[in-house]
DNA sequence: GAGTTAAGGTCAATGGTGTTGGCATAAAGG
DNA sequence: CCTTTATGCCAACACCATTGACCTTAACTC
């Protein structure tokens, strides 16, 4: 068995589990991130999550291929809550940076999740929106179709990759995590001045920025950049 | 067992695997290596490294404390192999644009361990000698500590989150990469352009755009910020 | 309402995983 | 050569995703 996923939209009969639950794709999928909330990346297997559904783990199997597949309906649920309510106001400039940070936001607020899905391609729902809606913003601005395609592919990588490594950070096993971050209290602002001079000299400054993202920067640049682009009615300066 | 773990430097006894192999760190982090690349992400297990070293399992034990810490001896391996014989020029924009590259690329000809790894901390040595050497190079141009470390996390966290993002694509298990890939023209390429005129118009740009990295761009774009800094003695602009 | 169909549940089993405790052996030091 | 013990091996544990066979009952038809 197992071979066949019913489309949600085709679903007839609902048959409540074991446990009393009525499922669907979204019971699952909310599920799922409560359970990477609580249990981490590692904590989200088919046994526990069928459990917390009261069901038992195959019955995922009808509503999904298998755990990857859940995890891009995942993702797309991430996509859906960073773009939920945002209409474009015209001014594509403010747009596209309330965008960037939506995702941003959206993705480190379940950074297991975001860790997972983060560099997947799902084409659910959510996913085609939110692209419909970037081109849609930066068409606007008159500028050619492979200038737009080009500042698209940029920005949406970068929020995308940002969001993915600031997440890691804060997805890791606990323990994991704790290491990390003692790594530079206990290694490299314990570095001599000798053999490391410059670690030394900045080990203050450097331990005091770990926990800022470089994303609002990034983002900043890249806007920067657009807006030469669209000024020039054509052209991508680098800025510099 | 499986408590304590000698570490490297003071191991003596080197006892042969039944296979007849002489383990260390070094041929170990190799072998895995070669392992992510032949046999995808989810092929590296404690079981077929054991195998293909010729020793048991349980053995990779006495030299980490577990698949966490190998993996964090592959990123490691990883710095290492970028900045193998690169030697400062003195001319620090070409000297980071150089580095930001080798790390992009040594990262991105090894995809499976570069997803494990680029979000990691390990404060092992080839990690601490990357910082010490950019960190040097940021230091040359005569900024400020606080400058210089600002643009340090920008420019490390830039690389290594498009080089994360990036290798991502290319190491997911073969099955989901076709996937991921048909979705662009098995469903975006078919979208109709009444209900999504955006996304119908740039299709093809949108597929043929796909398999390029925006890295390259972004990090002219990073660079071209520092060197407005460098310029003002200080300010670090947006470049817009 | 009764009968029929099959969607959507459950159960049990398979072959994988990381990890650990106990034991054996041979390398190094005296 | 003898002792020590680092470093290897073996067997076992608890967990994992996934599947095939089975069963129940919701929904449709008459």
């Amino acid at each position: 068995m197992a071979k066949r996923v019913v489309p949600e939209a085709e679903r007839r009969r609902r048959r409540p589990t074991k446990g009393g639950a009525v499922l669907s794709e979204r019971t699952i999928v909310e599920t799922a991130l409560r359970m990477l909330h609580e249990h981490g990346r590692e904590g989200l297997t088919a046994r526990r999550l069928g459990t917390a559904l009261g069901a038992d783990p195959s019955t995922l199997y009808r509503y999904f291929r298998g755990m990857d597949e859940l995890t891009l309906a995942i993702g797309d649920e991430l996509i859906g809550r960073a773009l939920r309510g945002w209409e474009p106001s015209g001014e594509w400039l403010a747009d596209l940076r309330e965008v960037g940070l939506r995702i941003y936001r959206a993705y480190l607020a379940h950074p297991e999740a975001a860790v997972l899905t983060a560099n997947r391609v799902s084409g659910r729902a959510n996913e085609i929106a939110g692209d419909e809606a970037i081109l849609g913003v930066l068409r606007s601005t008159g500028l050619p179709d492979p200038e737009v395609v080009r500042i698209y592919q940029a920005f949406v990588d970068q929020a995308l990759a940002f969001a993915a490594l600031d997440a890691a950070s804060l997805a890791l096993p606990e323990a994991a995590r704790a290491d990390d971050e003692a790594v530079w209290r206990s290694t490299y602002a314990r570095l001599p001045a000798e053999t490391h001079p410059h670690i030394a000299a900045t080990a203050k400054l450097l331990v005091a920025r770990m926990n800022d993202s470089a994303y609002p920067t990034a983002l900043e640049m890249l806007l920067g950049s657009a807006a030469a682009a669209v000024r020039d009615g054509r052209g991508g300066g680098t800025g510099g």
